[in-house]
DNA sequence: GTGGGCTTTCCGGAAAATGGAAGCCGTTAC
DNA sequence: GTAACGGCTTCCATTTTCCGGAAAGCCCAC
């Protein structure tokens, strides 16, 4: 007679842990097998297996032909209910490829979640700079150009958190004093815009400013990218400023 | 002493329930209450918060100030790893852009979940014939330009399917007959271009086209949708399909 | 053939899920 | 003023569903 298993408790909330097998999925790996999703997600396979079809069977993930998992349009659909105004991404829209087509540069519009900066949307230059950032991609709100804006006008207690943790150097330009990166947001309050200098990349220059709802608060950012050189941070400023006061205004209306 | 709850089974897999609730989000109810979550879930108040909660502690929806529960943004960071391509949309959007500036008309994207459209993106041209639909929506493939182009390049089994059932009638001018339906399939693929002529609205027409991975399999569906009689569907036809063979080009790329 | 990696199925035992009830708000009605 | 209402949250005894090791398939590469 075979030695049945003796089972191990598990050790959580059903549902947490059916949410980190998701948590496996990134930019990079947008195709899983099974066994790396159950590895990234650290649990044995069988339970990955069961968790994983019930996923199918609701259209959060679909399998390949080749029997790899990807994330599914179900939740695509979902997740394109999400607030990000409401209707932040498509009002904004005509505005930024508005900007895109003046400047030929990189234009991004981003909003905050917790500690970071989530991408919304992005509109590459033709033949502008390359930028790391993605749509649907995060970043530390220290570095970037939209980032500078959205922690500027963040809450206190999220500023403390930030400035109080060590923050991310990315190249040998990046800000990483607390003090002085607090007198950097102070400027951008003061001036409208801010200027994100060689922070990200040794090659990249980012002008961002805030997009405002009717009462005023801040929701979101939208920036321009350019090769670090190529122009002033002045003469951006006055592009991107105008096209966030406009989004703004179609915002509220 | 008080007499204790005398728990009645529950009846099916956690995540399938737990995944039920977020079903009950839609484009017109994009914030709900907990109440309202229970009910469209037909679960008990008790469970739905618990479930509601954990989906909350990992950012699968997160609540406004006022209480009420709404898709989160982590959601939607992961909806956009979703394949509609890979890189589909962001790929196409530009051409869009294009046909949107020459036309003035309205530019929509979709691709095929099952038996059903699901638009990917929309670009609303100024001044031009409302249409139903939106980013993120689904719509019945046998109706408009894109569902045609998408049906006529479906697999056999998906197109009896269709064909097979009562086939939704949305106007006196919708085509509700397998046979006829079958002849627009074949005359699509043999001309390369759909047309859904007053098929959806009454004041609508839309002339749809295929987009194709580098293998040659239709993967998307470009279309323009214009008022009815207010050109003919050849001269839309050339536009829409270059543009979808610029896109096609662009994708295998 | 055979070895390795990945997937799928099985099942006894136990952990985690369940939902009625009761306690708390804030708001409205009398 | 207070009673009634609707919605949210917490509690806990019961038991349902989930867990995961093991073993069997599968497929490809060597």
């Amino acid at each position: 007679m075979p030695r049945r298993g003796q089972p191990t408790g598990p050790t959580g909330p059903v549902l947490g842990r059916a949410l980190r097998l998701l948590d496996a999925f990134d930019a990079q790996r947008r195709e899983l097998t099974l066994s790396e999703l159950a590895r990234r997600a650290d649990m044995p396979l069988s339970t990955a297996h069961r968790l994983m079809n019930e996923f199918c069977a609701w259209g959060a993930v679909e399998r390949t032909d080749k029997g790899l998992y990807r994330i599914g349009l179900r939740l695509w659909e979902l997740g394109s209910l999400a607030p990000r105004g409401p209707g932040l991404r498509e009002t904004a829209l005509p505005f930024l490829e508005d900007l895109s087509l003046i400047t030929r540069e990189n234009v991004q519009l981003a909003v905050r979640e917790g500690t970071e900066v989530v991408f919304v949307e992005r509109i590459a230059g033709s033949g502008a700079v390359p930028v790391l950032t993605r749509v649907g991609g995060r970043f530390a709100l220290t570095a970037t150009g939209v980032g500078l804006v959205l922690l500027a006008h963040a809450p206190a207690e999220v500023q403390e958190e930030v400035l109080g943790s060590p923050i991310d150097r990315f190249t040998p330009k990046t800000v990483t004093d607390a003090s002085q990166l607090r007198r950097m947001l102070a400027d951008t309050r003061a001036k409208g815009f801010s200027v994100s200098d060689r922070q990200v990349t040794m090659d990249s220059l980012s002008v961002g400013a805030p997009i405002r709802d009717r009462h005023g608060e801040v929701v979101a950012a939208v920036s321009l990218v350019v090769r670090h050189g190529s122009t002033t941070p002045q003469a951006l400023a006055r592009l991107v400023r105008t096209s966030a006061q406009t989004i703004s205004r179609a915002l509220s209306a």
